[in-house]
DNA sequence: GCCAACGTTGGC
DNA sequence: GCCAACGTTGGC
């Protein structure tokens, strides 16, 4: 299995909308970035990802969600109505990708941004590079377990997963 | 609101 | 293929 961050801005999407929504149960859609997409691409079913708040007050890992199902065409490039639609993306050949991804516990107290900076386990998170701007990032096993100690979670790292 | 960093676009 | 201009992201 492995870990992933995942941004979003509350204001548009947040932990809390995640947490009541249906099941838990969200499509990842409108993902604009092919580096961010090929990531994407990579998720496996079982995959888990920290849910983080950015452009928020205060920024930072709020929850812990798992891959539902796997990458397959993101609807929202074919809807001409839509923020995100592409109109250069071709039905036979999406350019873009969504996952589902369902909540599967909030973090007990929320890691901070400025708590994340200040680790130095953490230093090297993709998130925290500098001028890093990618919506999707991997995250690996020492910094999920990082991260999850922060966070109180009732989580267990790799080895005790599922 | 500012601005650094980055990705994309388009003229050449 | 180069690269300047532009738009976006996102922390501060």
């Amino acid at each position: 299995m492995r870990y992933w961050l995942l941004k979003s801005e509350p204001t548009s999407f947040s932990w809390d909308d995640l947490w009541h929504a249906k099941g838990r149960t969200t499509r990842w859609d409108g993902v604009r970035n092919y580096q961010a997409r090929n990531f994407m691409r990579e998720m496996r079913r079982g995959d888990r990802a920290l849910f983080y708040h950015s452009s928020a007050e205060p920024n930072g890992v709020f929850g812990i969600v798992e891959v539902v199902r796997e990458a397959y065409a993101d609807p929202t490039q074919f809807d001409a109505g839509d923020d995100h639609y592409d109109a250069k993306s071709r039905r036979e050949e999406p350019a873009w990708s969504a996952v589902d991804i369902r909540a599967v516990e909030p973090l007990r107290r929320p890691v901070t941004l400025a708590e994340l900076r200040a680790d130095a386990a953490l230093a090297g998170m993709v998130l925290l590079r500098k001028g890093s701007r990618l919506s999707i990032t991997p995250v690996d096993d020492a910094e999920w377990n990082t991260v999850l100690r922060m966070g109180g979670s009732s989580s267990k790292g790799p080895s005790a997963a599922r």
